[in-house]
DNA sequence: AATAAATGGTTAACATTGTAAACCATTTAC
DNA sequence: GTAAATGGTTTACAATGTTAACCATTTATT
């Protein structure tokens, strides 16, 4: 009965963004279905650029989180059998992050279905409508970081 | 040390979403601090909207969520004294949530903190780029629901 | 060289959120 | 009048965000 009034609230936005997000994760989530994971692929992604080399403090930076997030990040990927830690000679505190052979396998697809996801989500856009998207969600991101400490 | 190379990743479609919603509530939580609530100001927005006709399971719709995560909506807003169940009497399941006199209160500048941050994050666009902008994610919603069960 | 401060990572605690199952009261359908 | 459906509640559990305290190691200061 009625939904016609909610077009008068200025709001879904922000609602509309989280919306967006979570619903991209769960076709990804079904679309890997067949892994034994069902989270932080783009962990794996991220440590294969820098295959070797990558910290959980540099992970984090990527990730836009903190160290504590990244331990459980980490944690789940190694019992999975995904990472494993190997510290660092030059720097004992430090862990390099590096892929197993059952990561390094499943990267192609996981590669793959994020290229797919994107292609379905962004189906019917010209590549002049992908570009503005890209520039006002850009233009949006510098706005709400610009924001969120003036106040 | 290098956030050069993600570039190369195509990804961040879905987590760009989830944390422009993130930021989005960030920005509205502290603007609205001297409240005593802390999140579901939509919830109120909607229930405003339909005053003293809405149920649980209608306001659920409007929240794209289920009814058990309005039950625990409903009983913060309730205990933070901002509505009220109210039994109704054609179908006695039915509770209709009314605003107290708070709420009424809290509204107008509730509403007005979404304006002024659709203006803040909306800041530096032409009136056609919003359009087009409600227009890719209209379509981007649709190609998500679309494809959600398709798998 | 000795101590203090900073850093990388871990652990623990707590609140929020998502999800599913079972349940009660009431209403609707047969 | 019984069975099924509906609106709402409760319980439980996993995932996520956030904060503080902690250990080991490294860096800076004296």
């Amino acid at each position: 009965m009625s939904t016609n009034l909610q077009l008068k609230v200025e709001q879904p936005l922000g609602r509309m963004f989280s919306f967006l997000g979570k619903g991209y994760l769960h076709l990804l989530r079904s679309k890997l279905q067949h892994l034994d994971i069902d989270r932080n692929y783009f962990a794996l992604v991220l440590i294969e650029c820098h295959e070797g080399e990558i910290t959980q403090q540099e992970l984090a930076l990527l990730l836009d989180t903190d160290k504590v997030s990244i331990v459980r990040v980490v944690d789940y990927l190694s019992v999975k059998g995904y990472v494993q830690r190997v510290q660092k000679t030059d720097d004992r505190r430090k862990h390099s992050l590096i892929l197993t052979d059952k990561a390094k396998m499943a990267l192609p697809e996981i590669k793959k279905s994020f290229s797919e996801i994107n292609e379905v989500v962004l189906n019917g856009f010209r590549s002049s409508q992908t570009a503005e998207l890209t520039e006002a969600i850009n233009k949006i991101k510098s706005n709400l970081t610009g924001n969120i400490h003036t106040l």
